[in-house]
DNA sequence: AGAGCGTTGTA
DNA sequence: ACAACGCTC
């Protein structure tokens, strides 16, 4: 058996599915897939995260006797050229469109294995009693009691005895060749996952309490990691379970687990509202161009904003505050924010951007209610009353009292500070909102 | 099949 | 109160 162990997600050793199922004669192999390089920005940031990470498990795959081949080319090239040598491909699997579309015609050309490696359920399994996928969290949460109850997920190994396929695939495609920069990743991301885990558990008991401000660092910091596989959702789990304080960031790991159950069972929500309103969004161009370069004169979604586009992070309420901003205050199709979230983010995930965007615009199947609608003020000063996250980016504004950040116009309000105006009164886009959903809901 | 409930809120 | 609905058992 001759097999091509093809890494995507999943850039690591230990608990690697397909390192573990594979058997013989192996051809580990990444490819820089030129369909999508093509689309992103030279200066993106992931790939310079995904690059030295590949470069890593290159090494790591040589500890044990395997190697990494590096492509940058389209997947079914590759895979033509290849097809002459090998049985099959492992891989794990993905649920967006793309890699759903990929997979299919990669598997015309070499049969392709599929492991569910990513998450810890395969979304197949867990339906609810009436034999349909559940919809709610909660309900969804609890049939995964199980799952809580056991301390420990049985991760796997690598396979004892594989052989390395005849190797001359030494040469590694250069970031520039690629057409892209290598950028400056935020420090933490050069840290390996274990570390990040290990200064995430010394804090693990303030998780619950502070997860939600801002300013304070309570994160677990490993989304990028997990988004790429550098960790398993397993080892995060194994890891920090058996502690007292675990369930409150269990909890979120398992929304990441609900996310992607969502994606398989509902693929038409990547492009459609999940549930079928028909809401008259405004999209203004120009007022989108402001969300996106943080320019709405409201400081905690600029602040947000800004942040994002200068280092591709984002906290969790700061990505609801500014999603409620854009779907609800500015009437603007979620599909629009979810498509610049997946230019900009670093852990950009398909299923958790798509379903939060839908949570946020109330057309999803457990999200916000459209009457409850986020005031951004009242956000920042329940969660950043002394600006501290506000003046860490708004520069500008690190002299004034954190009080004007919390009312409407009270930063415009200073005439020695130059900073714009608001786009739209909180107030009237409120009601606003609450009126196009009330119309998009009595549609037929 | 009817009861009970629903991630993150605001006025 | 908001509006009152879909989901789940």
């Amino acid at each position: 058996m001759k097999q091509i162990l093809w890494f995507r997600r999943d850039l690591r050793i230990e608990d690697n599915a397909i390192l573990a199922h594979a058997q013989g004669e192996v051809f580990p192999l990444f490819i820089f897939d030129q369909n999508i390089l093509e689309k992103l920005d030279a200066k993106d940031k992931r790939v310079t995260f995904i690059y030295q990470s590949v470069l890593n498990l290159k090494k790591e795959l040589q500890k044990i006797g395997l190697n990494l081949a590096i492509f940058y080319d389209k997947p079914e090239a590759v895979f033509q050229r290849l097809k002459e040598k090998f049985d099959e491909i492992l891989c794990s699997i993905d649920h967006d469109n793309y890699a759903k579309v990929r997979d299919k015609n990669i598997e015309k050309i070499i049969p392709l294995k599929r492991f569910n490696d990513a998450f810890l359920i395969d979304p197949q399994e867990h339906l609810n009693k009436s034999h349909l996928p559940y919809k709610v969290f909660t309900p969804f949460y609890n049939s995964l009691f199980y799952l809580w109850e056991s301390h420990k997920i049985k991760t796997l190994s690598p396979a004892n005895n594989l052989q390395l396929h005849d190797f001359n695939y030494e040469h590694v495609p250069s970031l520039e060749a690629m057409g892209l920069k290598k950028q400056i990743l935020p420090e933490f991301l050069e840290q390996k996952a274990e570390v990040l885990l290990e200064k995430f558990t010394s804090k693990l008991t303030a998780y619950q309490k502070e997860r939600d401000f801002f300013s304070l660092d309570a994160s677990t910091k490993l989304s990028v990691h997990l988004r790429f596989g550098l960790l398993s959702a397993k080892q995060f789990f194994n890891a920090l379970r058996p502690y007292q304080a675990s369930e409150a960031v269990i909890r979120q790991l398992f929304f990441r687990e609900f996310y992607n159950y969502l994606l398989y069972h509902f693929p038409h929500s990547q492009f459609e509202n999940q549930k079928p309103l028909k809401i008259k969004f405004l999209n203004n161009q120009e007022d989108f161009k402001k969300w996106c370069q943080g320019e709405t004169g409201v400081p905690i979604v600029d602040a947000g904003m800004r942040h994002l586009n200068q280092t591709g992070l984002m906290h969790n309420r700061l990505r609801m505050v500014v999603s409620s901003y854009l779907t609800k205050n500015l009437l603007i199709d979620w599909r629009w924010g979810e498509a610049y979230f997946a230019k900009k983010l670093l852990d950009y995930e398909a299923s958790s951007n798509i379903a939060s965007w839908q949570w946020a615009s109330s057309t999803g199947s457990d999200s916000v209610p459209y009457f409850r609608i986020f005031n951004p003020y009242l956000q920042s000063e329940k969660f950043d009353k002394e600006g501290i996250f506000i003046k860490s980016v708004l520069t500008e504004l690190s002299q004034l009292d954190p009080k004007l950040f919390h009312k409407e116009n009270g930063v415009q309000s200073n005439l020695f500070i130059n900073y714009p105006s608001q786009i739209v009164s909180i107030k009237m886009s409120r009601l606003r909102a609450i009126e196009a959903f009330k119309q998009a809901k009595s549609k037929p």
